[in-house]
DNA sequence: GCAACAATGTGATAACTCTCACAGGATCGT
DNA sequence: ACGATCCTGTGAGAGTTATCACATTGTTGC
């Protein structure tokens, strides 16, 4: 896989994921190839953007013909990493960490379950999906560390977060996912992403706002 | 198409929405005054940028002085409409449901939960927050019209958002948060915003696969 | 009252992202 | 074998968004 060394725009990447869905719908609708204007209209794109999308990262299509659904599929999940086989950590099993946790996503796109923590004691020791157990967040650093987990999904309430963070980092944690509304500070070379689900809903009023106008 | 007057970029209306945690948290840590670059501490964006998407919508600072946090706070969610009472349904009560809906930031944010509906027997007349009972799909063209309800989160599996969507949209329903991993097709007129947390993860393992290089 | 200071608001500019149009390569029918 | 047709890949340009620099304006101390 050739990486041109431009820089490729975080839009571009967002995209990539959603075209994974879409070819896995292509798929089940019995389409071996299909084109960029199809894709498109399946998820909503541009042709002209899932090709330059695509063209960032090498020549993925036949041309006259398309793209090979289940190729690209493949394609697009290498470039993304998705077929590493990612440790991953939920801290904070409440209600959002649970339907995380539940989702079947999480297997097919590359991410494995090693552990889960929580402060509460009434949860420690419930058994969650697939063998694995709730544990205490004393654990944290040292699971981390032991198990080689290298991403941390923390759900906690907004003020743990940052104490949940320092000790996935202290375990040497690669990368979070943060869905509590506070940006919690990390060393450089953690890679970190705020999740804001609420904003979407904001935004949604703002536009009906907008409308009524 | 639409909205040409308006030229305010979506990611300014992102950041207001975090704009508003942050003026919280600043007000619950005592500083009843905040200057762009406190403010732009506290939520990890550039003071500049910060003034910037304000200057879209007015004047709210006060110069060599800065930004009292509460007025701030009340601006902002007069911008993006978060003052009015928007009735909300949620359909499909499952793990991803649950959890939104048992989630404190609605009320705060002027969205007030109506109804919610789902096609399991079993979870139909359950009772959530507030004396919501979950009621069947049959139920929701009707409920949606009477009471006025212009908010509507799909959270089903993503074979059953389209249908969703259009009995939502027969009640009269004017805008749409779709969770589901399908882009759902509806008329001009509803504002429709697809959400995809899965791209985060996704997102996160490009960036991870990115630094080991 | 005024100078020194502080922090906003904004035009100019740089950086980024998307769109368009078409050249380039592949396939098919005759 | 070759022209017609199809759809990709991409450079150039348009459009959008972020950054910068500073003029502006309110505050404070003397
Ligand atoms: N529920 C949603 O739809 C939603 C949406 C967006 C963001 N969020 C954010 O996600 C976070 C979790 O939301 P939720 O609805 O699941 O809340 P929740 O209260 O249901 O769950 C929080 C969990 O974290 C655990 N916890 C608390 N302190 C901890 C600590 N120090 N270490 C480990 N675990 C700890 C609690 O025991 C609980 O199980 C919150 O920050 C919330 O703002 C939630
Ligand atoms: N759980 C997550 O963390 C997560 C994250 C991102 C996206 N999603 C998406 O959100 C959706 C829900 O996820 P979940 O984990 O809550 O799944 P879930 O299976 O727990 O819940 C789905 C609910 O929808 C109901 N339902 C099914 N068909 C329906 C219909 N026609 N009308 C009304 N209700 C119906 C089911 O009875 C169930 O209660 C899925 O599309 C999923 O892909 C979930």
């Amino acid at each position: 896989m050739k990486t041109k060394e431009s820089k490729i725009p975080e839009a571009t990447i967002k995209r990539l994921s959603t075209y994974i869905n879409c070819l896995e719908r292509l798929q089940a609708e019995n389409n071996p190839v299909t084109s960029s204007e199809m894709l498109g209209e399946s998820c909503q794109v541009s042709p002209a953007q899932i090709r330059k999308d695509l063209s960032y990262f090498g020549e993925f299509g036949v041309r006259g013909v398309g793209y090979d659904t289940k190729k690209l599929e493949g394609e697009i999940k290498e470039i993304l990493g998705l077929n590493h086989n990612w440790p991953t950590t939920v801290v904070g099993v409440g209600k959002l960490g649970q339907a995380l946790l539940n989702f079947a996503f999480f297997s097919k796109h590359g991410f494995r379950i090693i552990a889960a923590f929580d402060s509460d004691e009434n949860k420690i020791g419930n058994e969650i999906a697939h063998g694995v157990t709730i544990l205490p967040t004393t654990e944290i650093e040292k699971t981390v560390k032991n198990e080689k987990i290298t991403i941390g999904i923390i759900t906690t309430p907004a003020d743990s977060a940052q104490e949940v963070a320092d000790k996935l980092v202290a375990g040497g944690i690669k990368g979070l996912l943060n869905f509590a509304p506070i940006k919690v500070k990390v060393p450089e070379i953690i890679t970190l992403r705020n999740v804001s689900i609420t904003s979407e809903l904001d935004n949604l009023a703002y536009l009906l706002t907008q409308k009524k106008r």
